[in-house]
RNA sequence: GUGGCUAUAGCUCAGUCGGUUAGAGCACCAGGUUGUGGUCCUGGGGGUCGGGGGUUCGAGUCCCCUUAGCCACCCCA
Protein backbone atom coordinates (compact mmCIF):
# COMPACT_ATOMS: atom_id res chain seq x y z
CA UNK A 1 0.00 0.00 0.00
CA UNK A 2 1.45 3.32 -1.03
CA UNK A 3 2.19 5.72 2.01
CA UNK A 4 0.43 9.18 1.57
CA UNK A 5 3.02 11.91 2.79
CA UNK A 6 2.46 13.74 5.71
CA UNK A 7 2.53 17.57 4.54
CA UNK A 8 0.64 20.13 5.84
CA UNK A 9 -0.91 23.66 3.52
CA UNK A 10 1.40 26.25 2.59
CA UNK A 11 1.14 29.31 5.05
CA UNK A 12 -0.30 26.67 7.78
CA UNK A 13 1.87 24.92 10.59
CA UNK A 14 1.73 22.57 13.35
CA UNK A 15 3.42 23.78 16.81
CA UNK A 16 6.04 21.04 18.21
CA UNK A 17 5.71 21.77 22.39
CA UNK A 18 9.07 23.44 22.16
CA UNK A 19 7.05 26.21 19.76
CA UNK A 20 3.28 25.71 21.35
CA UNK A 21 4.45 26.33 24.70
CA UNK A 22 6.07 30.28 24.25
CA UNK A 23 3.01 30.66 22.13
CA UNK A 24 0.57 29.14 25.38
CA UNK A 25 2.26 31.52 27.63
CA UNK A 26 2.10 34.35 25.17
CA UNK A 27 -1.99 34.11 25.13
CA UNK A 28 -2.05 33.61 29.12
CA UNK A 29 -0.24 36.59 29.43
CA UNK A 30 -2.60 38.76 26.99
CA UNK A 31 -5.67 37.00 28.98
CA UNK A 32 -4.52 37.80 32.38
CA UNK A 33 -4.00 41.47 31.07
CA UNK A 34 -7.52 41.71 29.57
CA UNK A 35 -9.11 40.55 32.09
CA UNK A 36 -7.48 43.03 34.58
CA UNK A 37 -9.44 45.39 32.83
CA UNK A 38 -12.47 43.96 33.23
CA UNK A 39 -12.99 42.38 29.99
CA UNK A 40 -15.00 39.57 29.35
CA UNK A 41 -14.43 36.72 26.96
CA UNK A 42 -16.37 35.69 23.89
CA UNK A 43 -15.54 33.31 21.00
CA UNK A 44 -17.55 32.79 17.39
CA UNK A 45 -17.63 29.90 14.63
CA UNK A 46 -14.33 30.35 12.39
CA UNK A 47 -17.32 29.91 9.49
CA UNK A 48 -19.55 32.56 8.81
CA UNK A 49 -21.80 33.38 6.00
CA UNK A 50 -20.30 34.92 3.27
CA UNK A 51 -22.32 38.28 2.96
CA UNK A 52 -21.61 38.81 6.67
CA UNK A 53 -17.73 38.82 5.68
CA UNK A 54 -17.68 40.21 2.30
CA UNK A 55 -16.33 43.48 1.63
CA UNK A 56 -16.08 44.58 5.20
CA UNK A 57 -12.18 44.77 5.56
CA UNK A 58 -12.22 46.57 2.25
CA UNK A 59 -11.24 45.29 -1.09
CA UNK A 60 -7.52 43.48 -0.34
CA UNK A 61 -9.91 41.18 2.77
CA UNK A 62 -11.81 40.31 -0.17
CA UNK A 63 -9.01 39.35 -1.92
CA UNK A 64 -7.59 37.07 0.61
CA UNK A 65 -10.65 35.47 2.56
CA UNK A 66 -11.27 31.94 1.89
CA UNK A 67 -14.49 31.62 0.04
CA UNK A 68 -16.47 28.30 -0.53
CA UNK A 69 -19.86 26.61 -0.96
CA UNK A 70 -20.11 24.13 2.01
CA UNK A 71 -22.53 20.80 1.86
CA UNK A 72 -25.95 22.68 1.79
CA UNK A 73 -24.91 24.79 -0.99
CA UNK A 74 -24.74 27.91 1.70
CA UNK A 75 -22.03 30.50 0.32
CA UNK A 76 -19.47 30.63 3.86
CA UNK A 77 -16.07 32.03 4.56
CA UNK A 78 -13.80 31.71 7.27
CA UNK A 79 -13.45 34.68 9.39
CA UNK A 80 -10.20 37.32 8.00
CA UNK A 81 -9.90 39.26 11.24
CA UNK A 82 -11.75 38.92 15.11
CA UNK A 83 -12.88 43.03 14.14
CA UNK A 84 -16.35 41.89 11.97
CA UNK A 85 -17.52 39.19 13.65
CA UNK A 86 -17.44 41.03 16.44
CA UNK A 87 -19.59 43.81 15.23
CA UNK A 88 -22.04 40.93 13.35
CA UNK A 89 -21.84 39.31 17.19
CA UNK A 90 -22.95 42.44 18.74
CA UNK A 91 -25.95 43.47 16.38
CA UNK A 92 -27.37 39.79 16.67
CA UNK A 93 -26.75 39.66 20.45
CA UNK A 94 -26.66 43.44 22.11
CA UNK A 95 -30.23 43.51 24.32
CA UNK A 96 -28.43 39.97 25.72
CA UNK A 97 -25.05 41.79 26.53
CA UNK A 98 -26.06 45.10 27.44
CA UNK A 99 -23.96 48.29 26.37
CA UNK A 100 -21.15 49.33 26.83
CA UNK A 101 -19.49 45.71 26.25
CA UNK A 102 -16.19 45.31 26.41
CA UNK A 103 -14.43 41.73 24.93
CA UNK A 104 -11.73 39.49 24.51
CA UNK A 105 -11.38 37.19 22.11
CA UNK A 106 -7.80 34.59 21.16
CA UNK A 107 -8.36 32.46 17.61
CA UNK A 108 -7.40 32.27 14.64
CA UNK A 109 -7.84 33.69 11.33
CA UNK A 110 -7.28 33.23 8.22
CA UNK A 111 -5.83 35.12 5.19
CA UNK A 112 -5.14 33.50 1.70
CA UNK A 113 -2.25 35.96 1.15
CA UNK A 114 1.69 34.83 0.40
CA UNK A 115 3.48 33.83 3.38
CA UNK A 116 6.68 35.05 4.74
CA UNK A 117 8.73 35.36 7.92
CA UNK A 118 5.92 35.86 10.43
CA UNK A 119 3.09 35.53 8.34
CA UNK A 120 1.00 32.95 7.62
CA UNK A 121 -2.26 32.11 6.10
CA UNK A 122 -3.52 30.47 9.29
CA UNK A 123 -2.78 33.14 12.95
CA UNK A 124 -3.74 33.84 16.31
CA UNK A 125 -4.93 37.07 17.14
CA UNK A 126 -5.61 38.39 20.38
CA UNK A 127 -8.55 41.15 20.12
CA UNK A 128 -10.20 43.28 22.96
CA UNK A 129 -12.40 45.95 21.84
CA UNK A 130 -14.95 47.90 24.04
CA UNK A 131 -18.16 48.45 21.98
CA UNK A 132 -21.08 50.93 22.66
CA UNK A 133 -19.25 54.08 23.96
CA UNK A 134 -17.37 57.17 22.25
CA UNK A 135 -15.76 58.59 25.65
CA UNK A 136 -11.95 59.41 25.22
CA UNK A 137 -11.69 57.28 28.73
CA UNK A 138 -12.06 53.96 26.08
CA UNK A 139 -8.94 55.08 23.54
CA UNK A 140 -7.35 55.59 26.46
CA UNK A 141 -7.73 52.58 28.25
CA UNK A 142 -6.73 50.86 24.72
CA UNK A 143 -3.08 52.22 25.01
CA UNK A 144 -3.05 51.23 28.40
CA UNK A 145 -3.94 47.99 27.97
CA UNK A 146 -1.07 47.94 25.30
CA UNK A 147 1.12 49.12 27.51
CA UNK A 148 0.64 46.87 30.05
CA UNK A 149 0.21 44.24 27.86
CA UNK A 150 4.18 44.61 26.38
CA UNK A 151 5.21 45.18 30.02
CA UNK A 152 3.65 41.91 30.92
CA UNK A 153 5.55 39.77 28.04
CA UNK A 154 8.60 40.96 29.56
CA UNK A 155 9.53 43.92 27.20
CA UNK A 156 10.65 47.34 27.98
CA UNK A 157 11.89 48.56 24.52
CA UNK A 158 8.63 49.56 22.70
CA UNK A 159 7.13 52.49 21.18
CA UNK A 160 3.32 52.91 21.04
CA UNK A 161 2.57 55.33 18.53
CA UNK A 162 -1.22 56.61 18.12
CA UNK A 163 -2.53 58.91 15.59
CA UNK A 164 -6.38 59.97 14.42
CA UNK A 165 -7.90 59.70 11.26
CA UNK A 166 -9.93 63.09 12.07
CA UNK A 167 -6.39 64.66 11.97
CA UNK A 168 -5.76 63.00 8.55
CA UNK A 169 -9.02 63.08 7.03
CA UNK A 170 -8.86 66.78 8.07
CA UNK A 171 -5.72 67.47 5.93
CA UNK A 172 -7.08 66.11 2.99
CA UNK A 173 -10.63 68.23 3.60
CA UNK A 174 -8.76 71.46 3.61
CA UNK A 175 -6.55 70.35 0.40
CA UNK A 176 -10.36 69.70 -1.02
CA UNK A 177 -9.68 66.18 -1.46
CA UNK A 178 -12.97 64.28 -0.45
CA UNK A 179 -12.78 60.92 -2.73
CA UNK A 180 -10.04 58.64 -3.10
CA UNK A 181 -8.69 58.73 0.50
CA UNK A 182 -7.57 55.05 1.00
CA UNK A 183 -4.53 55.55 -1.64
CA UNK A 184 -3.63 58.60 0.58
CA UNK A 185 -3.40 56.70 3.36
CA UNK A 186 -1.39 54.31 2.31
CA UNK A 187 1.02 56.72 0.91
CA UNK A 188 1.65 58.32 4.00
CA UNK A 189 1.55 54.95 6.09
CA UNK A 190 4.96 53.85 4.46
CA UNK A 191 6.59 57.36 5.85
CA UNK A 192 8.81 55.29 7.54
CA UNK A 193 9.92 52.71 4.73
CA UNK A 194 10.39 55.25 1.92
CA UNK A 195 10.91 58.77 3.38
CA UNK A 196 9.47 62.11 3.01
CA UNK A 197 10.36 62.50 -0.80
CA UNK A 198 9.25 58.95 -1.41
CA UNK A 199 5.47 59.41 0.20
CA UNK A 200 5.30 62.68 -1.72
CA UNK A 201 6.17 60.76 -4.88
CA UNK A 202 3.42 58.46 -4.24
CA UNK A 203 0.57 60.89 -3.46
CA UNK A 204 1.65 62.02 -7.39
CA UNK A 205 2.02 59.26 -8.88
CA UNK A 206 -0.58 56.68 -6.97
CA UNK A 207 -2.83 58.87 -5.49
CA UNK A 208 -3.16 61.65 -8.33
CA UNK A 209 -2.56 64.40 -6.15
CA UNK A 210 -0.67 67.50 -7.26
CA UNK A 211 2.09 68.39 -6.31
CA UNK A 212 1.49 71.03 -3.87
CA UNK A 213 -1.26 69.26 -2.46
CA UNK A 214 1.22 66.57 -1.70
CA UNK A 215 3.08 69.13 0.04
CA UNK A 216 0.26 70.46 2.12
CA UNK A 217 -0.80 66.67 2.81
CA UNK A 218 2.71 65.80 4.22
CA UNK A 219 3.48 68.94 6.19
CA UNK A 220 2.92 67.77 9.48
CA UNK A 221 4.87 64.71 8.80
CA UNK A 222 7.69 67.98 8.79
CA UNK A 223 6.55 69.14 12.27
CA UNK A 224 9.72 69.17 14.70
CA UNK A 225 9.66 65.99 16.56
CA UNK A 226 9.29 66.83 20.33
CA UNK A 227 12.96 66.26 22.23
CA UNK A 228 12.52 62.88 23.59
CA UNK A 229 13.70 64.13 26.57
CA UNK A 230 11.14 66.60 27.67
CA UNK A 231 8.33 64.78 28.70
CA UNK A 232 5.51 66.97 27.33
CA UNK A 233 6.56 65.94 24.07
CA UNK A 234 3.95 65.05 22.16
CA UNK A 235 1.49 67.63 23.26
CA UNK A 236 3.92 70.39 22.24
CA UNK A 237 4.32 68.32 18.97
CA UNK A 238 0.32 68.95 18.27
CA UNK A 239 0.62 72.53 19.16
CA UNK A 240 3.10 73.44 16.27
CA UNK A 241 0.74 71.19 14.15
CA UNK A 242 -2.42 73.28 14.73
CA UNK A 243 -0.43 76.33 14.06
CA UNK A 244 1.77 75.21 10.71
CA UNK A 245 -0.65 72.86 9.02
CA UNK A 246 -4.11 73.74 7.45
CA UNK A 247 -6.78 71.69 8.71
CA UNK A 248 -10.91 71.26 8.39
CA UNK A 249 -13.32 71.12 11.23
CA UNK A 250 -12.94 67.39 11.27
CA UNK A 251 -9.06 67.87 11.57
CA UNK A 252 -9.52 70.04 14.63
CA UNK A 253 -11.61 67.74 16.38
CA UNK A 254 -9.38 64.95 15.50
CA UNK A 255 -6.66 67.42 17.52
CA UNK A 256 -8.86 67.54 20.42
CA UNK A 257 -9.58 64.00 20.49
CA UNK A 258 -5.54 63.32 20.56
CA UNK A 259 -4.67 66.08 23.50
CA UNK A 260 -7.40 64.50 25.72
CA UNK A 261 -6.15 60.84 24.55
CA UNK A 262 -2.25 62.01 25.15
CA UNK A 263 -3.51 63.74 28.98
CA UNK A 264 -5.43 60.25 29.90
CA UNK A 265 -2.40 58.44 29.54
CA UNK A 266 0.18 60.85 30.95
CA UNK A 267 -2.76 60.96 33.91
CA UNK A 268 -2.54 56.99 34.47
CA UNK A 269 1.07 56.94 34.74
CA UNK A 270 2.66 55.69 31.56
CA UNK A 271 6.11 57.08 30.64
CA UNK A 272 5.39 59.55 27.86
CA UNK A 273 8.31 58.78 25.88
CA UNK A 274 6.80 55.46 25.19
CA UNK A 275 3.73 56.75 23.71
CA UNK A 276 4.56 58.87 20.86
CA UNK A 277 2.31 60.91 18.17
CA UNK A 278 2.95 60.20 14.70
CA UNK A 279 1.11 61.59 11.69
CA UNK A 280 2.19 59.43 9.52
CA UNK A 281 0.26 56.18 10.94
CA UNK A 282 -2.44 55.40 8.92
CA UNK A 283 -3.97 51.71 9.11
CA UNK A 284 -5.09 50.15 6.10
CA UNK A 285 -8.52 49.04 7.24
CA UNK A 286 -10.59 51.27 6.03
CA UNK A 287 -13.22 50.94 9.36
CA UNK A 288 -11.60 52.78 11.44
CA UNK A 289 -12.79 56.69 12.19
CA UNK A 290 -10.66 57.99 14.99
CA UNK A 291 -8.06 57.32 17.23
CA UNK A 292 -5.25 54.91 15.29
CA UNK A 293 -2.51 52.99 17.56
CA UNK A 294 0.35 50.87 16.28
CA UNK A 295 3.05 49.11 18.36
CA UNK A 296 6.48 48.60 17.80
CA UNK A 297 9.66 46.94 19.29
CA UNK A 298 12.48 49.32 19.75
CA UNK A 299 15.17 46.47 18.64
CA UNK A 300 13.27 44.96 15.90
CA UNK A 301 11.26 47.96 13.92
CA UNK A 302 11.82 45.73 10.51
CA UNK A 303 9.06 43.31 11.83
CA UNK A 304 6.64 46.10 11.81
CA UNK A 305 3.81 46.35 14.26
CA UNK A 306 2.66 43.90 16.73
CA UNK A 307 0.06 45.25 17.94
CA UNK A 308 -2.52 47.85 16.49
CA UNK A 309 -5.80 49.02 16.60
CA UNK A 310 -8.08 52.05 16.47
CA UNK A 311 -11.78 54.08 16.99
CA UNK A 312 -14.64 53.08 14.39
CA UNK A 313 -17.52 54.72 14.86
CA UNK A 314 -20.30 52.62 13.34
CA UNK A 315 -18.54 49.04 11.99
CA UNK A 316 -22.21 47.39 13.15
CA UNK A 317 -24.10 49.52 10.88
CA UNK A 318 -24.39 46.79 8.18
CA UNK A 319 -26.19 43.98 10.41
CA UNK A 320 -28.14 46.93 12.96
CA UNK A 321 -30.17 50.46 12.75
CA UNK A 322 -28.45 50.72 16.20
CA UNK A 323 -25.51 52.75 16.14
CA UNK A 324 -22.57 50.77 17.75
CA UNK A 325 -19.46 52.33 18.10
CA UNK A 326 -16.29 50.67 19.12
CA UNK A 327 -12.59 50.65 19.72
CA UNK A 328 -9.90 48.34 19.89
CA UNK A 329 -6.85 46.81 19.42
CA UNK A 330 -5.11 43.23 18.64
CA UNK A 331 -1.80 41.65 19.08
CA UNK A 332 -0.15 40.14 16.65
CA UNK A 333 0.57 36.56 17.83
CA UNK A 334 2.24 34.66 15.56
CA UNK A 335 4.73 38.25 14.14
CA UNK A 336 5.63 39.04 17.99
CA UNK A 337 6.42 35.17 18.49
CA UNK A 338 8.64 35.52 15.85
CA UNK A 339 9.95 38.70 16.79
CA UNK A 340 10.78 37.52 20.70
CA UNK A 341 12.36 34.01 18.98
CA UNK A 342 14.35 36.53 17.23
CA UNK A 343 15.42 38.49 20.24
CA UNK A 344 15.96 35.03 22.02
CA UNK A 345 13.18 36.30 23.92
CA UNK A 346 11.23 33.51 24.61
CA UNK A 347 12.17 30.14 27.30
CA UNK A 348 13.48 27.78 25.97
CA UNK A 349 11.80 24.92 28.01
CA UNK A 350 10.37 21.68 26.66
CA UNK A 351 9.09 20.46 30.07
CA UNK A 352 5.43 21.66 31.33
CA UNK A 353 6.34 19.82 34.88
CA UNK A 354 9.02 20.80 36.91
CA UNK A 355 9.16 17.42 38.42
CA UNK A 356 10.65 14.39 37.35
CA UNK A 357 10.19 10.69 39.09
CA UNK A 358 11.54 7.65 36.90
CA UNK A 359 9.84 4.75 37.02
CA UNK A 360 12.96 2.76 38.66
CA UNK A 361 11.66 -0.62 40.88
CA UNK A 362 9.36 -2.19 38.32
CA UNK A 363 7.46 -4.15 41.42
CA UNK A 364 6.38 -0.31 42.92
CA UNK A 365 4.14 1.00 40.22
CA UNK A 366 1.57 1.70 42.44
CA UNK A 367 3.98 3.16 44.92
CA UNK A 368 5.48 6.12 42.56
CA UNK A 369 1.75 6.33 41.10
CA UNK A 370 0.33 7.32 45.09
CA UNK A 371 3.82 9.36 45.33
CA UNK A 372 3.64 11.40 42.66
CA UNK A 373 -0.53 12.28 42.92
CA UNK A 374 0.35 13.01 46.40
CA UNK A 375 3.09 15.44 45.30
CA UNK A 376 0.00 16.93 42.44
CA UNK A 377 -2.35 17.18 45.62
CA UNK A 378 0.70 19.27 47.34
CA UNK A 379 0.04 21.37 44.00
CA UNK A 380 3.66 20.14 41.97
CA UNK A 381 4.16 19.52 38.35
CA UNK A 382 5.14 15.85 38.34
CA UNK A 383 5.95 13.55 35.73
CA UNK A 384 6.53 9.58 35.81
CA UNK A 385 8.30 7.78 33.34
CA UNK A 386 5.69 5.07 31.62
CA UNK A 387 8.45 2.51 31.61
CA UNK A 388 10.59 0.64 33.95
CA UNK A 389 13.49 1.58 31.61
CA UNK A 390 17.38 1.63 32.62
CA UNK A 391 17.66 4.79 35.05
CA UNK A 392 20.26 6.05 33.22
CA UNK A 393 18.11 6.24 29.60
CA UNK A 394 15.19 7.82 32.04
CA UNK A 395 17.73 10.48 33.68
CA UNK A 396 19.23 11.20 30.45
CA UNK A 397 15.39 11.68 29.06
CA UNK A 398 14.51 13.90 32.44
CA UNK A 399 17.69 16.48 31.00
CA UNK A 400 17.05 16.96 27.46
CA UNK A 401 13.38 17.47 28.67
CA UNK A 402 14.75 20.43 31.02
CA UNK A 403 12.84 19.23 33.89
CA UNK A 404 13.45 20.80 36.68
CA UNK A 405 15.06 18.15 39.78
CA UNK A 406 13.90 14.64 39.55
CA UNK A 407 12.98 12.32 42.88
CA UNK A 408 14.86 8.91 42.35
CA UNK A 409 13.11 6.38 44.57
CA UNK A 410 14.64 2.68 44.55
CA UNK A 411 14.17 -0.28 46.47
CA UNK A 412 16.58 1.10 49.04
CA UNK A 413 14.58 4.38 49.25
CA UNK A 414 11.49 2.59 49.36
CA UNK A 415 12.39 0.50 52.16
CA UNK A 416 14.40 3.77 54.23
CA UNK A 417 11.16 6.15 53.94
CA UNK A 418 13.68 8.11 52.01
CA UNK A 419 14.13 9.23 48.46
CA UNK A 420 17.09 11.18 46.29
CA UNK A 421 16.14 14.69 45.09
CA UNK A 422 18.30 15.76 42.23
CA UNK A 423 18.87 19.54 40.66
CA UNK A 424 19.06 18.49 37.43
CA UNK A 425 20.70 22.10 36.51
CA UNK A 426 23.07 22.19 39.32
CA UNK A 427 23.95 17.81 38.95
CA UNK A 428 23.78 18.41 42.74
CA UNK A 429 22.25 15.05 44.43
CA UNK A 430 20.71 14.89 48.64
CA UNK A 431 18.83 12.31 50.38
CA UNK A 432 15.85 13.46 52.33
CA UNK A 433 13.28 11.94 54.22
CA UNK A 434 10.32 10.99 51.96
CA UNK A 435 7.47 10.97 54.17
CA UNK A 436 7.35 12.35 58.11
CA UNK A 437 5.67 10.40 61.13
CA UNK A 438 2.24 10.77 59.81
CA UNK A 439 2.97 9.16 56.61
CA UNK A 440 2.39 12.55 54.79
CA UNK A 441 5.25 13.99 52.30
CA UNK A 442 8.10 15.40 54.14
CA UNK A 443 8.02 19.53 55.14
CA UNK A 444 11.38 19.09 54.27
CA UNK A 445 10.77 16.97 50.61
CA UNK A 446 8.39 19.68 49.62
CA UNK A 447 10.49 22.81 50.83
CA UNK A 448 13.11 21.43 48.59
CA UNK A 449 10.58 20.72 45.17
CA UNK A 450 9.29 24.06 45.62
CA UNK A 451 12.93 25.84 45.79
CA UNK A 452 14.00 23.84 42.79
CA UNK A 453 11.28 24.18 40.33
CA UNK A 454 10.71 27.47 41.86
CA UNK A 455 7.27 27.88 42.99
C1' G B 1 -1.35 38.45 -7.15
C1' U B 2 4.05 39.91 -9.34
C1' G B 3 9.44 39.12 -9.48
C1' G B 4 14.16 36.74 -7.64
C1' C B 5 16.69 32.67 -4.92
C1' U B 6 16.44 27.71 -2.99
C1' A B 7 14.98 22.19 -2.31
C1' U B 8 20.10 15.78 -0.68
C1' A B 9 18.55 11.51 6.38
C1' G B 10 14.11 14.12 11.69
C1' C B 11 17.62 18.93 11.71
C1' U B 12 22.14 21.66 9.52
C1' C B 13 24.71 20.67 5.29
C1' A B 14 28.92 18.17 1.86
C1' G B 15 28.62 15.58 -2.78
C1' U B 16 34.40 17.90 -8.05
C1' C B 17 33.79 18.02 -15.32
C1' G B 18 27.30 14.03 -15.59
C1' G B 19 30.31 8.07 -14.00
C1' U B 20 30.26 2.30 -9.49
C1' U B 21 26.54 0.10 -3.53
C1' A B 22 24.90 8.93 -1.89
C1' G B 23 28.22 10.90 2.88
C1' A B 24 29.25 13.91 7.65
C1' G B 25 27.76 16.36 12.16
C1' C B 26 23.69 16.74 15.40
C1' A B 27 19.23 14.15 16.95
C1' C B 28 17.00 9.21 17.81
C1' C B 29 17.58 3.81 19.43
C1' A B 30 20.82 -0.12 21.58
C1' G B 31 25.34 -1.43 24.11
C1' G B 32 30.16 -0.02 27.16
C1' U B 33 28.18 -6.07 33.35
C1' U B 34 23.23 -6.00 38.06
C1' G B 35 20.78 1.41 40.80
C1' U B 36 22.31 7.51 38.57
C1' G B 37 21.74 12.67 33.61
C1' G B 38 24.58 17.30 29.91
C1' U B 39 31.54 14.24 28.25
C1' C B 40 33.63 9.86 25.74
C1' C B 41 33.69 4.99 22.80
C1' U B 42 31.09 1.19 19.69
C1' G B 43 26.99 -0.35 16.89
C1' G B 44 22.03 0.44 14.64
C1' G B 45 17.59 2.38 12.22
C1' G B 46 16.46 6.17 8.84
C1' G B 47 17.20 8.84 1.94
C1' U B 48 12.39 6.50 -4.57
C1' C B 49 18.41 13.11 -3.61
C1' G B 50 10.65 17.55 -2.93
C1' G B 51 7.24 15.44 -7.11
C1' G B 52 6.54 14.66 -12.59
C1' G B 53 8.58 14.74 -17.44
C1' G B 54 12.87 15.32 -20.77
C1' U B 55 18.31 15.09 -22.64
C1' U B 56 22.05 11.05 -22.14
C1' C B 57 25.15 4.67 -22.64
C1' G B 58 24.59 6.85 -17.66
C1' A B 59 21.27 12.41 -13.90
C1' G B 60 21.66 14.19 -6.84
C1' U B 61 24.43 16.96 -10.85
C1' C B 62 21.88 19.58 -17.28
C1' C B 63 16.67 21.38 -19.30
C1' C B 64 11.16 22.07 -18.65
C1' C B 65 6.80 21.79 -15.55
C1' U B 66 4.87 21.41 -10.60
C1' U B 67 4.78 21.76 -5.20
C1' A B 68 6.92 23.88 -0.92
C1' G B 69 10.28 27.34 1.59
C1' C B 70 13.03 32.06 1.82
C1' C B 71 13.51 37.31 0.11
C1' A B 72 11.47 41.76 -2.22
C1' C B 73 6.84 44.18 -4.02
C1' C B 74 1.67 44.54 -2.67
C1' C B 75 -0.95 44.42 1.75
C1' C B 76 -1.17 43.55 6.73
C1' A B 77 -1.08 41.05 12.52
Amino acid sequence: MPLIEPRTLKGFRDYLPEAQIPREWLVDTARRVYRSYGFLPIDTPALEYEEILAGKGGEESDKQMYRFEDHGGRRVALRFDLTVPLARFVAQHQHELGLPFKRYHVASVWRGENTQRGRYREFMQCDFDTIGTESIASDVEMVLVVHDLMRAIGIEGFTIRVNNRKVLVGLLEAQGIETGVTPILRALDKHDKIGLEGVRRELVQAAGLTPDQAQAVTSPLLVERADEATQRAPRAELDRLEQSCPLSPTGLRGLTELRALLGGVEAAGVDPRRVRLDLSIARGLDYYTGTILETSLDELRGIGSVCSGGRYDDLANLYTKERLPGIGASLGLDRLLAGLDELGRLPRTRATAPVFVPYFDEARLHDYLAFCAALRCAGLGVELYPEPRKLKAQLQYADRRGFACAIVIGSDEWAAGTCQVKDLKQQESASVARVDATGALSRELLERLRRLSGS
